[in-house]
DNA sequence: CACCCGTGGTC
DNA sequence: TGACCAAGGGT
């Protein structure tokens, strides 16, 4: 084993981080139900999002035979809203089409509907064994950063160039707590901004520390800025219900349930696009009344600045033109229904103002 | 390969 | 406050 392996698993045998998810031996749904989980969210964040999970859907059968809605509903608010999708898809492949059996190596949990590379190697390496490398976020960073990496991470190149050191590295003996041992160190060490080099077990092998390079490591190419919209919505009323529309399956925020609305063009007022994207969406006019509240959010590739307003009915039925199904919801029920944030935060709006606390 | 896809935290 | 980052994958 190479001094970098032992110094690093010596390391995390004293500090690993405890997470419901590392057990011994290994649970391969919680594994993969975790790692899911994991893609781009922190793990603080995942953490009682997976034992609310788990208390719902705490096998591979429960998660085959759930519906959709319940599916979204715990994934209300961890983003990415394919990976829900992915995962309860993936289950019902297993169930229907392996007869119940996991997957034996990393390539075949690729196969499998949002494992991509990271996952698969990681789920292979905790839960079977299998030495392939993990590279994600963390374990670019720490990897740059000891062998002071100049090439950019985010490219095929650099890409190779780390996959190529980590499998140089990684331990046949523990491939998984290889791979978890520099997660953890990214995390809580070897952190993006002000890395704790005087606490750090690698500290004596890292070229970017003995170069003094850490800051610039890992390097990566720009992102494009993100353009801003302002956004309507509209909360039609009927009867004490609103009208809640359901997202195509596809896309952004798919198969969530929203307040209709869209984009205003420039030299619209925002009553005006409200009128028109409603006539757009579900063939039919409403008067725009008083304002609920503005909302702002930023989403991965754009942000928003949402003004909601209430409205009233003047034209004919509302029909789901671009909507998958449309609902008249009573206030009480609107958590039931899975939403994104701001539309979260629209429905909250209005559940304060017709039930006041003290 | 470039772009799409959420949200929370940090400086 | 805006920009960046986080246990990435799909198309």
């Amino acid at each position: 084993m190479s001094e970098l392996a032992q110094r690093l698993l010596a390391w995390f045998d004293q500090n690993a981080r405890s997470l419901p998810w590392r057990e011994d031996p290994p649970n391969p749904y919680r594994v993969w139900v975790s790692e899911m989980m994991l893609q781009q969210t922190q793990v603080e964040t995942v953490v009682p999002y997976f034992e609310r999970w788990m208390a719902h859907f705490p096998t591979l059968e429960a998660l085959a035979e759930a519906s959709v809605q319940d599916v979204l509903r715990l994934w209300e608010g961890l983003g990415y809203y394919h990976r829900a999708r992915a995962l309860h898809r993936a289950a019902q492949v297993i169930i229907a089409e392996r007869d119940g059996v996991w997957p034996q190596k990393a390539e075949e949990w690729q196969s499998l509907p949002g494992v991509g590379p990271y996952t698969a190697a990681a789920i292979a390496s905790i839960a079977l064994g299998e030495p392939v490398v993990a590279l994600d976020g963390n374990v670019r960073r720490v990897l740059a950063r000891l062998f002071d990496l100049d090439m950019p991470v985010n490219t095929p190149a650099g890409e190779h160039e780390l996959k190529r050191l980590g499998q140089e590295h990684i331990p046949p003996e523990r491939p998984g707590d290889f791979n978890q041992a520099l997660m953890d160190l990214g995390a809580m060490v070897c952190t993006p901004r002000s890395p704790r080099c005087d606490v750090c077990p690698l500290a004596e092998l890292c070229l970017a520390r003995a170069r003094g390079t850490q800051a610039q490591r890992p390097v990566r190419q720009p992102r494009k800025t993100v353009p801003h919209y302002i956004v309507t919505a509209a909360v039609i009323w009927r009867e004490g219900r609103v009208l809640l529309a359901q997202r195509p399956p596809q896309g952004l925020l798919g198969g969530m349930w929203e307040f209709p609305g869209g984009k205003q063009e420039p030299g619209e007022s925002l009553e005006a696009a409200l009128e028109r994207e409603i006539q757009e969406e579900l063939g039919t006019t409403i008067e725009v009344g008083a304002k609920v509240g503005v909302f702002q959010h930023a989403y991965s590739h754009f942000r928003v600045t949402l003004h909601a307003f209430h409205c009233r009915l003047v034209g004919g039925e509302p029909q789901p033109l671009e909507a998958t199904a449309l609902e008249w919801v009573p206030l009480a029920h609107l958590s039931h229904y899975p939403m994104g944030k701001l539309d979260r935060q629209i429905a909250r709006a209005l559940m304060q103002r017709s039930t006041p606390s003290r």
